[in-house]
DNA sequence: TAGCTAAATCGTAATATTGCGATATTAAAG
DNA sequence: CTTTAATATCGCAATATTACGATTTAGCTA
């Protein structure tokens, strides 16, 4: 066991956790962070930016990547990551509904 | 190693992985679907909605718990759960900034 | 009190994540 | 072609998560 039982949640339920789990570790945060606040898109200045080591900066990177966060454009010699928008837009589109019902809902007990 | 650095983050960053980190697991994002679904707040109809043992069920619940997304009033034998507004209402202002400068940015690189 | 039900906790196995040193890979520079 | 720089990958150790059977805790009812 251990094993996340993924087939037996909606495929939305599972789109929503796999972004979540991207940016559950507050490195992955920073790193967003860093890509909205720079005007440029950097590369290497991110592993620069962290309090981490360079394979292990590459090993995040490479998550939000995967999770499509993010996007690499390899340019000559090094990186260059920016921020995917459209998977951010979706991410957005999925998060709406749930903070509108819960705003909707206004302490129903408890 | 293994363990996650974060003293090296800043607050922010922390408290956005944390509640990232409670809805990373397709389970948690289906209890709370759950719970906004149901206008009363149920208690152990959660274990029968899902397709987990009880075990399971409860620590998944006391990990939205802790991250203070749920709150669980126990009345008599069992326990009721419901949706914490105020904790919502943190995490969507917390990533209202990001979507935002997500759209302000409009693909300047890649 | 004894028995029942609901939920939490314990203990443990399987698996995943985090972090990094060492080592590849790749491309520009000399 | 060799060197240098920037990244990625490998391999491993430490730790965290996920899942669940067995057990405990707590309240209700008879």
């Amino acid at each position: 066991m251990g094993a996340t039982k993924t087939d037996h949640f909606t495929k939305r339920q599972n789109e929503i956790a796999n972004l979540m789990k991207a940016l559950s570790h507050p490195a992955r945060v920073a790193i967003i962070d860093h890509l909205l606040k720079v005007a440029a898109c950097v590369c290497g200045d991110i592993v620069a930016e962290l309090p981490l080591a360079q394979p292990t900066v590459s090993q995040h990177l490479k998550e939000l990547k995967n999770a499509g966060l993010i996007k690499g454009d390899i340019e000559g010699n090094s990186v260059c990551y920016c921020i995917n928008e459209k998977t951010f837009a979706k991410f957005e589109a999925l998060l709406q509904p749930i903070f509108g019902k819960v705003k909707a809902k206004a302490s129903s007990c408890c």
